[in-house]
DNA sequence: TTGCTCACG
DNA sequence: ACGTACGTGAGCAAA
């Protein structure tokens, strides 16, 4: 059964850019009445299953109404640019998808509509009209359907005869009488003032016809009678402009609008220009047509790929294309690399893709491949080289010789990048696809691994995904000025960061028990008390209950809500403190309760049986700011700043008897990276006499002697600083210091008085934002910023801060990590067996054999403050013991 | 899963 | 006038 489709072009496009935020890809380009057109084709096409497709657009600026009726859409606001610009866009996809547009100079799209529509009917096909005006009705008959959108796009109102006569109780004709007596305000036409539609229905119900309305105005009474007597002529000219014009001269012949499969590569690439990363996803590009797979693996005609499965009896094919294999891939089940169950890798050849299962990776007969794989002169292509040389270590294998590292060329092009797997990056840079992982495993308890075969696919094309994406994302990052940041920094880094995480830190067990046990005893104590304050038993660890109790049963002020309910945390609480006994408690079983929770019982899950070690997994492709980030566990957040937090610190012991930890960290490294970027030279002079910066600060800020500076002038000069580094607010600086705002914007304009380069460096970092789109640091890493350029205020707000703060933060990060790799190269370089352990933003943790000490105390801050030359001193501080909490 | 809270730099 | 400090990860509660 044929069925033509017809969409009302510049109505849909209108209602999308009306309906949807104003969305907007990277590079600028809005994308919101794209994106609505887009999702209400594909339902269409889904729902409908069209064999023929149309859309038209409106041309030209007067169409024949215009010569009738000079005020014609007259009070009409003007298309805003930002919808006008979108309508090459919705061209563009319209080919992309395969489906025909038409418009004509000096005609409506409803005409061409109506043309065409009468044309089917003559013919006895089916049509279905899609609109946001319901003037279209006219059109409705038994073979035509119009479906106008109803609020939004994404629900449709379909009309039948049936339908209309339910409605409005009215045959589709008498749609334009319905107009002519009642108007429309939107296209400016008069109609009769004075009558709306409930009216104009009575009217038309018993007298059928907008001139037999007229002929019968004397059977009228009073006001209406007059009304319809005086505006005749409005109402005659106003029906005849909502008349659709069904003889356009068009060819009406169907056979040009067939409609056969959408899902090209004209698609593909064009989803990715518009960054419609979700569609990507959903849509199944890797076949030549066809509908949606819903499988979601690597179904229908695909390229070529030739799949071989390797097994313990063939496996000496693959061993002698080795020399041949440019790409790799390592696939393992589980977030933690650490523990992540290898499931097998994939290599890639130009004549092959070979999978090699796990157990045939590890099993005798595969020495030379492994040999392979360890041998540092063997160039190979990975993506997420950190994890695969994990992995593949917990099961006893070397790898070595990567080159190049796909994910981790992604993250630098886009540290932002919101899909960071290898179908989104493949997707993205106009690789050919390959399927989610979520795809062909499942996730969440759906999860399985599919027969070998598939397995062998879907990891094959990874692998040749890596090896394309390997061309093509090299020259991206030259282009981008970032060859040394990846080849010298990242790429090596990740090695680095390899290694530590598989050396580990040992933790004390035994005395972390002990302190879970000094925490149990206080917890109960604590509780205890504020079950007898509260006069009941609850959660304490519920917001929601804790609320109840201190805002409704004992009557507390409410000082903040959230979204779901009342505020608890510790700002909150801390106001309340005075009002009843129960708040100390609260606090201080908060405090006891993250530390039970989060750092005795987390930590001890963690810890390996076998060596008593906790294995962090560092993060290298998370931050949008360069910096690293560590889970399983998080040793980056590692309580200091309280005593009784501090102490956990204990626990972490050096993996010898006899080894000290040492730890260096950066002293103010991130005012002094400002100092260095802003060229201020009253900063730069602060860090070149090494003052104290925050007692200079004071000293500047409220223009006193450094021997009157207090402690606090001191405190409040140290939270300008951090204000300064976040991109400062006076809103936030208020906050920070419970000042008023005006009190807040006073010290920072008289920072800025002071400190006039880093104002200055502040107003061209955000200009510079705003005209390139994106900010970079000293080693051109680089973070895009497309909400520079929002009309909202917030996410424009948002956007000026970071690109503030990103350059500081991100050479920062940029230094350590300089640092790392430096500081790696010096151990082997001097045959050290002192280890690096742990990177915690600003600074490096060792574990360092007795006589190995002094000479560390000399290496650490020597290679931590030579990693970059600045215009200003870096300073490493250095401090060791028996255990991290003693290496202050 | 999402929201809240809190640990760190 | 608008409502926020920048960057992370983990545990718990409540859907």
């Amino acid at each position: 059964m044929e069925k033509l489709i017809v969409i009302d072009g510049n109505s849909i496009a209108s209602r999308a850019f009306y309906a949807l935020p104003l969305l907007s890809n990277s590079a600028g380009l809005h994308t919101n009445a794209v994106y609505g057109f887009t999702t209400m084709l594909l339902k269409l096409i889904e729902e409908e299953k069209p064999t023929h497709f149309l859309v038209a657009f409106d041309a030209g600026k007067v169409t024949f109404r215009h010569k009738d009726y000079t005020e014609y859409k007259g009070g009409r606001a003007k298309t805003p640019p930002e919808l006008s610009e979108q309508f090459p866009l919705i061209k563009e996809l319209m080919s992309a998808f395969g489906i025909r547009q038409f418009e004509l100079e000096g005609y409506e799209a409803d005409d061409i509509i109506g043309t065409l529509t009468k044309s089917a009917e003559q013919e006895g096909k089916d049509v279905l009209v899609v609109t946001g005006d319901k003037d279209m009705l006219q059109l409705v008959s038994d073979r035509v359907t119009v479906a106008v959108t109803r609020k939004g796009i994404s629900e449709v109102d379909r009309y039948d005869p049936a339908e209309i006569q339910a409605k409005y109780g009215l045959v589709p004709a008498q749609i334009i009488d319905l107009k002519g007596l009642m108007g429309d305000s939107s296209d400016n036409i008069p109609g009769i003032p004075g009558v709306g539609e409930k009216t104009a229905l009575k009217l038309l119900h018993e007298y059928g016809s907008v001139e037999s309305v007229l002929e019968h105005a004397d059977e009228m009474k009073g006001k209406m009678k007059e009304k319809v007597r005086d505006h005749a002529d409005s109402a005659r000219m106003s029906k005849e402009i909502a008349t659709i014009y069904r003889e356009v001269p068009m060819d009406t012949d169907w056979s040009g609008l067939a409609f056969s499969g959408f899902e090209t590569p004209e698609l593909a690439a064009m989803f990715r220009k518009l960054e419609f990363k979700s569609l990507l996803e959903r849509l199944d590009f890797s076949g030549a047509g066809g509908a949606a797979s819903s499988e979601g693996a690597e179904s229908g005609p695909a390229e070529e790929l030739v799949v071989r499965l390797v097994d313990a009896d063939n496996i000496t094919d693959l061993i002698g294309a080795l020399q041949d294999v440019s790409a790799l891939h390592v696939e393992a089940v589980g977030d933690n690399a650490h523990t992540a169950e290898l499931v097998g890798a994939a290599f890639h050849t130009l004549e092959a893709g070979y999978y090699v299962p796990a157990a045939v990776l590890t099993a005798p007969g595969a020495e030379a491949l492994r040999a392979w794989l360890a041998d540092k002169g063997a160039p190979k292509s990975t993506w997420d080289r950190h994890r695969a040389e994990l992995v593949l270590a917990w099961n006893g294998i070397t790898l070595a010789g990567v080159t190049f590292d796909v994910m981790l060329a992604a993250y630098l092009l886009d540290p932002t990048e919101s899909s960071l797997t290898l179908s989104g990056i493949a997707d993205k840079y106009g690789a050919l696809h390959v399927a989610p992982d979520e795809a062909v495993f499942g996730k969440g308890a759906k999860f399985r691994l599919p027969e070998p075969e598939a397995v062998a696919e879907h990891l094959a094309r990874k692998a040749d995904r890596i090896s394309r994406l390997d061309v093509s994302l090299r020259e991206k990052l030259e282009q981008a000025d970032m060859k040394q940041l990846y080849y010298e920094l990242e790429l090596p880094l990740s090695g680095v960061l390899a290694d530590m995480e598989l050396r580990g830190i040992k933790v004390d067990t035994a005395g972390l028990k002990q302190l879970g046990d000094e925490l149990a005893v206080q917890i109960e104590r604590t509780m205890t008390e504020i079950y007898r304050h509260a006069g009941m038993e609850f959660n304490i660890n519920s917001p929601k209950q804790l609320g109840e109790v201190l805002f409704e049963k004992l009557q507390l002020p409410v000082q903040k809500k959230t979204k779901t309910g009342y505020s608890t945390d510790a700002e909150v609480l801390e106001k309340l403190a005075p009002y009843h006994e129960i708040v100390q408690g609260i606090l201080h079983y908060r405090q006891l309760a993250k530390l039970q929770s989060t750092y005795v019982e987390g930590l001890l899950k963690e810890v390996r049986k076998e060596t008593g070690k906790v294995h962090t997994y560092y993060r290298q492709t998370i931050a949008a700011t360069g910096r690293l980030s560590s889970q399983y566990p998080n040793l980056q957040n590692i309580p200091i700043r309280l005593e009784e937090g501090r102490k956990i610190r204990k626990v972490f012991v050096p993996s010898e008897p006899g080894w000290s930890i040492l730890a260096a960290d950066y002293s103010q490294i991130e005012l002094r990276v400002l100092a260095h970027i802003s060229g201020d030279e009253n900063l730069k002079e602060a860090f070149t006499n090494n003052m104290d910066i925050h007692t200079k600060t004071a000293m500047d800020v409220f223009g006193v002697a450094e021997s009157e500076v207090d402690a606090n002038m001191r405190r409040s000069a140290k939270a300008v600083n951090f204000g300064i580094v976040y991109g400062i607010s006076d809103y936030g600086l208020s906050q920070n210091l419970a000042i008023s705002r005006k009190e807040a914007s006073q010290f920072i304009e008289q920072y800025f008085a002071v400190f006039q380069g880093v104002r200055q460096y502040m107003d061209d970092i955000v200009k510079l934002a705003r005209e390139q789109g994106y900010v970079t640091t000293l080693l051109h890493r680089r973070r895009y910023l497309p909400e520079i350029t929002a009309s909202n205020f917030n996410l424009r707000s948002f956007a000026e801060r970071t690109a503030m703060n990103t350059p500081i933060q991100g050479t920062a990060a940029d230094i350590i990590k300089l640092a790392m790799v430096q500081m790696d190269e010096r151990l082997k370089a001097e045959g050290l067996k002192s280890r690096m352990l742990l990177q915690v933003h600003d600074e490096l943790i060792f574990e360092v054999p007795p006589d190995e000490l002094e000479t560390m105390r000399r290496i650490v801050p020597e290679v931590m403050e030579g990693a970059l030359a600045l215009d200003v001193p870096l300073l490493a501080e250095v401090d060791y013991g028996s255990n991290w909490y003693e290496a202050k």
